[in-house]
DNA sequence: CGTAGCATTGACGTCTGTCAAATTCTGTGG
DNA sequence: CCACAGAATTTGACAGACGTCAATGCTACG
């Protein structure tokens, strides 16, 4: 068990990871001042859970660091990841009481969370928040919206690849490495996880990484070390194709 | 061939069958007043396209009646509808300058545009409206992820009962019928565009179609009128259960 | 060294897709 | 009003992709 992350409290604003993407991100400092008062940060551990569908939501918030899951769960068990939450994302909805979704906390994650009332007062208040708040909801309904297509009519294959896809153009970005070629990441998902998101059995996420890595596509450095030798090949295989400039 | 539509423009705003659902829904006299200087109607015929993805949108705006769809397009055919909409919906995307997705009029359409560039500066200028705008969002996306669970984790019975689900329920909205039991629509899809939307083929639709209306769950009049003796029993189908107070 | 969780692999069944044909519906023209 | 053409829909036969059930392997941690 690591230590308690409340003890990688992140610094004030000025030094936030996540201060020039998140809802925050369009803030000046009267802004940032107004939401500091209402502030407060919360750690979760990997696997925890950070809110159970239904229950009442008394606040909203970023991911500071770490990343978080959202799912809907049917009472037979079935289960879809909705939403992947990565540092910067936003949690809750304004002027919504109970969790639509299940958040977890696959890593150890660090949220930046705001008491529910005084920020949909907030948001009255500020349009550069509010703003910022339909930006990154836009953002998300072209996200779900391109997984609908992936959900519906890509193969398992195709589904894997589009997922190693998204993760890998993440970790690119993070480390801004080069555009093309080579890539290399950690898979932050289990298979099973990574089955819930694609709507595939956790067999049949196995086989076809196995067969992925059989064909050369990508190589395995342990189970969740991922090297992608050419990112085009990968975008390919996704059914992308000329896709490079998105996102 | 129906007559010109453009002959069947609805009055101005007072009048407006959307008035208080779409984008203008908390607008005061003014703020109307100033969406009217940029606003114009357009209609399309029944199959139409509205928008190409890719191409330049120069407005956005509200559906007004009729039924259009929004999909996306693999290069090798394969087709996924991505979002279904219907009077007061909005269409576009404020700050994006191409469209991402294809929308196509399913039945003769009537929109309510409003030229883009003018548009993004009331947004600006009217929180009300922005404000607005942001939780029409947030329906959506919820709506995008609920819609994600039928596609990644439901049975291609399951998928149908949603679908026949969802219209039923939002017939019964427009008509103000009893909230329960009995249930009749007409299916603004054809058999094709219902399998575009839930990630299935024509023939497996038609057949699942078919099973239900064996089953009784439901009854066919024509092939695009539908009896839903059950509703609760449709439900159930859907795999949903205790929904009945969703949306 | 042993246990627990995660991952891989195999054998087999079934749901859904594919290909093809028949049937019903709709609108048009005679 | 009826005949006809084209589209939409239904139905059937068959195949393949993915799910299910089960065994085995790997890694980490106590």
């Amino acid at each position: 068990m690591p230590l308690d992350p409340m003890t990688e409290i992140p610094p004030e604003c000025d030094g936030c990871p996540i201060r020039h993407r998140a809802v925050c991100a369009r803030c000046n400092a009267a802004e940032l001042e107004e939401l500091d008062r209402i502030k407060y940060y919360r750690s979760f551990q990997a696997g925890q859970t950070v809110i159970w569908s239904g229950d009442r939501m008394d606040f909203v918030g970023s991911v500071v660091s770490g990343i978080a899951t959202l799912t809907q769960t049917m009472e037979d068990g079935r289960t879809q990841m909705v939403g992947l939450l990565l540092p910067s994302d936003f949690v809750g909805r304004p002027g919504r009481n109970e969790a639509a979704y299940d958040v977890i906390a696959t890593t150890d994650l660090v949220m930046c969370c705001f008491r529910k009332r005084p920020f949909e007062q907030v948001i009255q208040d500020t349009p550069r928040i509010s703003q910022r708040l339909l930006e990154m909801t836009l953002d998300e309904l072209d996200a779900a919206r391109e997984w609908m297509l992936v959900l519906g009519r890509k193969t398992a294959r195709e589904k894997i690849a589009s997922l190693l896809a998204i993760i890998a153009r993440r970790s690119a970005l993070a480390s801004s490495t080069g555009p093309f070629g080579m890539v290399d990441f950690d898979l932050p998902l289990t298979r099973e996880a990574m089955s819930d998101y694609l709507g595939l059995t956790l067999e049949t996420v196995s086989r076809q990484i196995s067969a992925l890595k059989r064909d050369g596509v990508i190589e395995l450095g342990s189970k969740r070390h991922v090297v992608v030798p050419d990112f085009a090949r990968l975008l390919a295989e996704a059914g992308d194709d000329s896709e490079v400039l998105a996102h």
